[in-house]
DNA sequence: ATGCAAATGCAAACTATTTGCATTTAGAAT
DNA sequence: ATTCTAAATGCAAATAGTTTGCATTTGCAT
């Protein structure tokens, strides 16, 4: 038992088994801090256990959704990436041009939500926002040109 | 000149040829009113002209986007769809069951995004906002299971 | 320690979408 | 009206992210 053994109960928990991989990305996921493509991850996890398979990674991933453990998003016609699931309600500030990703800790839906129930005779358990922009760098490189 | 040729004038404003399959696509969508996928689309448009192409639709729809006739958006892992690029800015209600797409003309986030451009030193030039639930005949189809 | 279901690696499949290319067509120029 | 040229189309093949089938390995309950 070593230290990428470290979640294994955590993982039990969960209904999984521990597996060097998973407890890898889980490790990464940790670190990181910040929603990343399975490609990304996968390079990640290569530079540790340098036989990671990529559709392991998309596997681990998958079963990580869903069982909250990660959220899945996909944006803007592109890959998805993958986060920790967030312990508090949270979106995406997602700069344009250089890709970053800022979370974000407020949410102002749930008002509107509850009016457009009422309006629509929908019962509505999710919604997705994400906000597009320029962060402050990329802000000036653009302005620079 | 055929009824499929109605949006010539108005596709050579916008600096596009008038031909058959956009014409087609154009009388399309505006049936429709409600976004749909290339493939349903294209479907539709072989009905009338059974010579239409996939790809071509694809280009079409690509075209009309990148002239804001259209709008594309891409969710939940899934395909694609188009609409009429609305007059007024709006987000979608979207059934889990059924798939169906109810449009909402309003939006609350005007001043959410001002605050957030303030917090984080972002220019925010866009958002996406969508609403997860059931509408009203799946709510009842799922409590009768 | 043993057995078995679950997880993995690898290669191949899948699917929405895009692209290359030969042909056709719209619309400007004559 | 006819001619010309760039743009649009049809078709088939390529792409890319993601998923799947299958043989092998591994975690963990017994």
């Amino acid at each position: 038992m070593n230290e990428c053994d470290s979640y294994k109960q955590y993982l039990n928990q969960h209904g999984m088994k521990s597996t060097k991989q998973r407890n890898l990305l889980l490790l990464i996921l940790k670190k990181i801090q910040e929603p990343q493509t399975a490609e990304k991850l996968y390079l990640i996890a290569k530079e540790t256990d340098s036989s990671i398979n990529l559709s392991t990674v998309y596997r681990v991933l998958e079963k990580f959704t869903e069982k909250k453990i990660t959220i899945r998003t996909s944006f803007l016609d592109d890959k998805s990436v993958y986060s920790l699931y967030p312990k508090t309600h949270q979106h995406q500030l997602i700069c344009l041009r250089c890709k970053k990703i800022v979370l974000l800790e407020n949410c102002p839906l749930e008002a509107f939500q509850h009016s457009v129930e009422k309006s629509t005779d929908f019962s509505i358990v999710n919604h997705r926002l994400e906000l597009y922009g320029y962060c402050r760098q990329c802000q000036k490189i653009i302005a620079a040109n």
